[in-house]
DNA sequence: ACTAATTGACCGACCGGTCGGTTTATGCGA
DNA sequence: TCGCATAAACCGACCGGTCGGTCAATTAGT
């Protein structure tokens, strides 16, 4: 065989695709290296061929949920018409992911607020995936703008505004373990879209 | 003496005051029942002639920590004047705390986070401390409406609204270390609230 | 036969929690 | 005021288990 025939993952694909599913649903810190190992099933040294540290793995895992959780975002707004629409569909795939997820909450707010040391590399993670989460609402709500003729000014504001909507609704909805906060952002971003 | 003179503090107290410090800035999960009882000045033995279990503990630090922060968040607000003026109010007291606690964010959502076992009984405290926060910001919004003319189906969707928007803005300050999203979320507020 | 990958016993440190023993405080009869 | 019994408070060694991480030995692949 050339090549090992269906693509099997790597191993080390293997153990960050378990621990990420281990490491959202018990959190980073309760969830320990033996228990990763055992249900990917290798060896203590096996998984330290693959990663320097348990910290490595933490930042490995980050980086895929970026990617991954960003898919999902743009996939659920894709298509859906105007700029408007799109922030509107945000929260509708807010509401539709937490409550798949069992009101689990974010990975990387989840992560900060364990991680109280400044110089923990995976704050980076979660201060990027924000960032570009933040950016991204500010972009949609420029489109925005621009079809309904307001001022660049005001673009900036409307996508932070929108913004600090998802996420406070996000946490919100995990600390009551229910989606009525995600249908309140939601009726409030409707009124601010609507000028 | 009748009493004893200055009224120290009882040991409970004492174990309650300095848990609740290590429990807020490492985190529950992360702080041991040794460097508890090491800083208090007590033995283990001691220790659990006070308290069941770590998690009592932790129900207690909860407990308190809803009353003192509840404190500063009333002291902030009262006596600003207006409701509208207290609601702005609230976003000036959030941002001089979370400066003063280095941007270490919310016990409660903090505690959520690193809690994912639904049975778990620290979470019934998040949730009623979250909830009573909720309802204070739409009984002020509910006060603002009617000084100025509002319907009351109004004043609960802002009410909630601008709880979203605190939440969000508390939340993301400590993701970005940075009080900009409070400002953000202040100025959203403000134009909420001059109708 | 040689190399690379994998193994799991082992390391010291720490976890939450227990328990038998010791110290300290109190009450009381004399 | 003293001696003593009782009880409450406190102590820290110790429990089994788990933590992240290491490494010499073994196995598998070529």
């Amino acid at each position: 065989m050339v090549g090992t025939s269906p693509k099997a993952n790597s191993k080390r694909e293997d153990i960050v695709e378990i621990a990420s599913r281990l490491f959202y649903e018990q959190g980073f810190g309760a969830t320990g290296i033996k228990q990763i190992i055992d249900e990917v099933g290798i060896a203590k040294g096996t998984f330290y061929s693959h990663f320097q540290s348990k910290e490595e793995l933490g930042l490995a895992w980050l980086k895929a949920r970026h990617h991954i959780w960003n898919q999902w975002f743009e996939d659920a707004i894709a298509g859906k018409g105007s700029a408007s629409t799109q922030l509107i569909a945000t929260f509708d795939f807010l509401a539709s992911w937490l409550k798949e997820c069992d009101y689990r909450g974010c990975a990387f707010i989840n992560t900060m607020a364990e991680t109280p040391n400044a110089a923990n590399p995976m704050r980076g993670e979660v201060m990027s995936h924000k960032q570009k989460l933040h950016e991204r609402f500010q972009e949609l709500a420029g489109v925005h703008c621009q079809d309904s003729g307001e001022a660049e000014s005001v673009s900036q504001t409307l996508g932070t505004t929108l913004y600090l909507l998802f996420e406070g609704a996000l946490v919100e909805a995990q600390n009551f373990q229910d989606s009525w906060p995600i249908d309140a952002a939601r009726s409030s971003a409707q009124s601010l879209l609507e000028n």
